[in-house]
DNA sequence: GCTAGACTAGACTGTCTAGTCTAGCGCCAA
DNA sequence: TTGGCGCTAGACTAGACAGTCTAGTCTAGC
């Protein structure tokens, strides 16, 4: 094909070098949160700083564009809620932990905080594609659970925050202020067991 | 007495500017961070910014103190918990959640979890005097309510992070992503009672 | 070989900010 | 009245940073 419609959209070395910056920016923003500078984002890169600005045009879209990028769906398929529900619980727990309270989910979590009151709009669409997300995949699945006469009737969306709180609310904030766990807590297996099954004695009907 | 032995420390009127000053930078720091200017918060103040340097010598001086002064105790006097172990957590939990989730509270801890990794220090002195303080305040409270038979045994600080993770979990990570809670959703003093009920319901053995 | 477009290194501009410095004001004790 | 002290306003320095610009290189189709 004539090399004349080549952009820095549609050519493949410049496609590389953009996943190349994105990997790079990724990597400073979760250390140094927005305030990394573009010059250091192109050091890590390997690449020259207006490379940045031909393939972003801007600092603000390459976070936006990074912080859309990183952020997928925590929700594990949780299954049927009809065969175990404390299996599918658990599944879940275990999986949103490692991403919520890993290096990479804090320095995400930490950036997007700070920035969200320059970022309204960004912070949103984050909110809503990640926790908001998975609290409504929970809810439906909770709902069904309901259905079936497995848990106590309640608001369903309730729940689902309540339970994601369970698992990374003290702790994520503990992280966040770099405090590391006392070492003589809970492994982290034991953590997951626990939570799920506070919860379910909580939301699971007398038997 | 005499004049000479007057200092930005002793002088009445220093003192005083010291307090304007303290108070213009909490609002500030909660507004925009610790990238708020010292000009904006001199100006704030009312004061020169030389003013700020005479004071508190360093805007990381600054900070630290503002961010040191404006935590405090969330624990309310938990009481005994003999008497009625609902009622204290419903207490507790209304406190901490009015703490947690103001528009002060937030904007603190907004501020202190951007800037955990640039002051490592203030951030775990921070969390030591707040959070995990409030913990274990809360986990003595329920190895008296263990030893007492009003709860189950089990980790009591396990227990202390859980009951906190519940109150203030996914909604103070919701409020710092700026996203407004949906309006059908329960209100503040019915929140506090589910989520106290389903703790209770989760660690009190069976009747 | 020529051309177009993306790349590189690095100089450069403009802006913003922490922190310093200076000159002068107002207060109070001696 | 005077001198010391903290204050004020605002100019200033030094450095960081986003974003632009320039000069020149590399690649690939024509």
């Amino acid at each position: 094909m004539v090399r004349s419609t080549k952009s820095a959209l549609t050519d493949p070395v410049s496609r590389a070098k953009r996943t190349l910056v994105c990997d790079a920016a990724i990597a400073v923003f979760i250390e140094d949160g927005y305030g990394a500078s573009m010059d250091r984002i192109a050091n890590r890169a390997g690449v020259a700083k207006q490379t940045l600005y031909n393939q972003f045009g801007s600092k603000e879209n390459l976070f936006a564009e990074v912080i859309r990028q990183s952020v997928d769906d925590i929700t594990v398929s949780l299954g049927e809620p009809g065969h175990d529900l404390r299996r599918a619980l658990l599944s879940f727990a275990t999986a949103f932990r490692a991403k919520a309270l890993s290096v990479e989910g804090l320095g995400m979590h930490r950036a997007l905080i700070a920035e969200a009151p320059r970022f309204p709009k960004l912070a949103r669409v984050i909110h809503e594609k990640g926790a908001a997300n998975a609290r409504e995949t929970l809810a439906n699945f909770f709902r069904s659970a309901m259905e079936a006469g497995q848990m106590r009737k309640l608001d369903a969306q309730f729940a689902a925050e309540l339970f994601m709180s369970m698992l990374a609310g003290f702790e994520r904030v503990r992280l966040l202020y770099g405090v590391k766990s006392d070492p003589t807590s809970l492994n982290e297996k034991q953590k997951c067991a626990a939570i799920v099954d506070c919860f379910l004695r909580a939301l699971v009907p007398h038997t």
